[in-house]
DNA sequence: GTACAACTTCAACTCAACTTGAAGTCAAGA
DNA sequence: TCTTGACTTCAAGTTGAGTTGAAGTTGTAC
């Protein structure tokens, strides 16, 4: 199995080796082993920072990460906790897409404030993190 | 018009009072006034705080948050940017989703480890922030 | 009019997730 | 062999987003 070094890692998934040792620190990927003192790190590596990279997209802490997908992307968890993952991303999913929405109206609707703005406020109402006004 | 004070729209917003004061104190959400020491804050507030809350939702930091939406509710950005806003965040929820389907299949599938499967790998592609692997 | 809960300020602390800097090591090419 | 650039460790610093604690103030209910 061809070994990479960290930079070469670092460029290819644009993390830099400086947070690749610290993930490796806390446990969150392994190096294959040592050149010298160089780490080399295998090439599934590179899948499991494309996962990290994807967990941290979605606000999960590195913390949660681990959790997600053990050190050779077993999950530690449950199927059913996973399935609530997903389904709290789904719900993260919705809120986003009302503030894309309610992005677009701000930029399209000439009213001067939108807090007043009857349609600005429903589209505040699709996200459920919203305040009993 | 009636006015809240802290605790109340602590209440209302799930925001707890210290991260009110804070939020005041960078200037991204305003009393109404004083009442003795103690702020007063009008309704529209809750609704700033929902926009807030669904920001920081989509991973916005509050200084971004700030300048999407200005104090009273107009965005200090120009139409375009807002729409490049409202792109990316569309970009996010594509990454969400591809995280969301990837959680799903590693509740599902009962192959030994994750990475290998075929599947799963073309699941990490459909997110943007893949490794080259 | 007094008790008390809810507020106030201010400084210091916390936490995650890194980055930076100093000082040292080492592999590979000229 | 020597140089160079990419690595190494370890400690300390940084940033954002608050929280915590101490010490003081005040509106309201009894």
């Amino acid at each position: 199995m061809k070994l990479l070094d960290i930079g070469e890692v670092a460029e290819r998934s644009g993390v830099a080796p400086s947070a690749l040792r610290y993930y490796e620190e806390i446990g969150l990927i392994t190096s294959a082993g040592r050149k010298g003192l160089r780490r080399q790190f295998g090439r599934e590596t590179l899948l499991q920072l494309s996962l990290i990279t994807l967990g941290k997209a979605a606000g999960f802490s590195l913390q949660e990460i681990a959790g997600l997908f053990g050190k050779e992307g077993q999950p530690d968890l449950p199927r059913s906790q996973l399935h609530a993952r997903a389904d709290a991303l789904e719900a993260q999913i919705r809120e986003l897409s009302a503030l894309r929405d309610a992005l677009r109206h701000v930029a399209d609707c000439p009213a001067p404030s939108h807090l007043e703005c009857p349609r600005f406020q429903k589209l505040l109402q699709a996200g459920t993190l919203t305040a009993k006004v």
